[in-house]
DNA sequence: CGCTATTTTGACCACGTTCAACCGCTGTGG
DNA sequence: CCACAGCGGTTGAACGTGGTCAAAATAGCG
């Protein structure tokens, strides 16, 4: 279990190492990690690790979709991001005192490594490169963040569902038989939490995009006709 | 102009590095963060850097008071943060290849001092703990980012400047004469780009909790009569 | 096949925005 | 020195988006 072993390719194909913060680690510290990390099998609805869980380390997707969100007291939960291959978890509690700050939950099957908080933090201090792309990484998200502020501060339902859309279809489309259908299954329930309003106002606008013919909907599937109408959709009304 | 010199105090006595992301460096490398940084004066309404801006270095706020916010399309503002003496800005841009994410003007006279990009990428290089110390800063300021996203999606505008006007007192309040007076001076306009309504709701909001005695409103100076009754204010209603 | 969870639809209502008018203060030019 | 424009603040009235509640339809699941 503490290598990476048979059903788990190397950390060196692994995204988080291709395109991610460790991407020019030198060989030696590459396989240091590759030594110390331990690999698991989630499935759907597990909880990687809950808000206000003490942090323990650093967890990288190799596959698969996980969902992070947070909580509110009345228990509404607001949907930060939808994490997949090549995404690394936990790393904004890594750095502050405090608890994780969010609930990561598996929402398909998915292969995470999982890498020991002190053993990543002495691999910080020896290379500062890594540090500096995690900052970057930090940066983007925080960024992110300050957006959806200003989305939610000034964005009808309507137009943060469409912008949801389509960054889903940036994310997930895949081009067939003339649209972009969308490889991740979300609920209605998801959909709402993501962009900040209740299912009843999500049914709603579904249907009329549908009528509208901008995109198709099957019971959990979703597909873009047309994102540039869908775009045109939010350019009139601010 | 590029050393610290007469008006200014020398950096070791400066909050952002007392207690701030500088506080453990080494006294040679410290000597050499004084001799490369230069010192500015800036007045109430200047801005030191634009949303969209190129990014060139890293601000220090050695006192006054700015305000950082970003601009949506319809020309709104939301003001993501005041930052006073101790705090940084322009970090978060710093670390990816995009320029400024945000406008810094400055509400109060202050005195800043900017250190140049590549030599403080250089301190970060050889100096591992401060590239820890701002991965902490950068986490925090994204936990905070996402509270408020989860506040603008859950919580009642009433609800929001009461929370808002809590932090101030948090941030500001002097307490005297029974009551935590606000060392800062808001326009209803700012209010209400915080917490993400209108002018209007703002001023209706705060004759109402005038009127019910929980503060003392005089033009722009606003105080806290009774933290407590506001926060019984936001635990009923979610 | 029955039971529960999810989705959908409808009716209603309230919070908050929008628009408009007005007030008081300040600075500016005649 | 006053008139006036301009800006920030305040108030009122009307509207609309979107939330709430209830109930039916459908899907998912043991």
């Amino acid at each position: 279990m503490s290598l990476c072993g048979k059903s788990f390719q190397s950390c060196r194909l692994c995204q988080s190492f291709e395109s991610g913060i460790f991407s020019d680690l030198p060989e030696k510290d590459l396989k240091l990690l590759e030594q110390c990390k331990t690999a698991n099998h989630y499935k759907r609805k597990q909880v990687i690790f809950y808000e206000g869980n003490p942090v323990v380390g650093l967890y990288c997707i190799q596959s698969g979709k996980v969902k992070l969100y947070k909580t509110s007291g009345g228990g509404k939960q607001q949907i930060l991001k939808i994490a997949q291959e090549g995404d690394i978890l936990g790393h904004s509690a890594l750095f502050t005192e405090t608890p994780h700050m969010a609930t990561a939950e598996v929402m398909e099957e998915a292969n995470i490594c999982f890498l020991d908080k002190t053993r990543f933090i002495l691999v910080l201090q020896t290379n500062p490169s890594v540090s500096l792309k995690l900052l970057g990484q930090l940066s983007r998200e925080l960024n992110r963040a300050e957006e959806q502020v200003l989305d939610l501060a000034y964005k009808s339902v309507r137009v943060r569902l469409v912008e949801f859309l389509l960054t889903l279809k940036q994310n997930f489309g895949v081009y067939e038989q003339g649209v972009y259908r969308l490889q991740i299954s979300l609920s209605r329930e998801e959909l709402a939490q993501a962009i900040g309003t209740t299912v009843e106002t999500v049914v709603r606008l579904l249907t009329e995009f549908r009528t509208e013919g901008l995109i198709e909907v099957e019971k959990k599937s979703i597909a873009i006709r047309e994102p540039e109408k869908l775009l045109e959709f939010i350019e009139a009304p601010y």
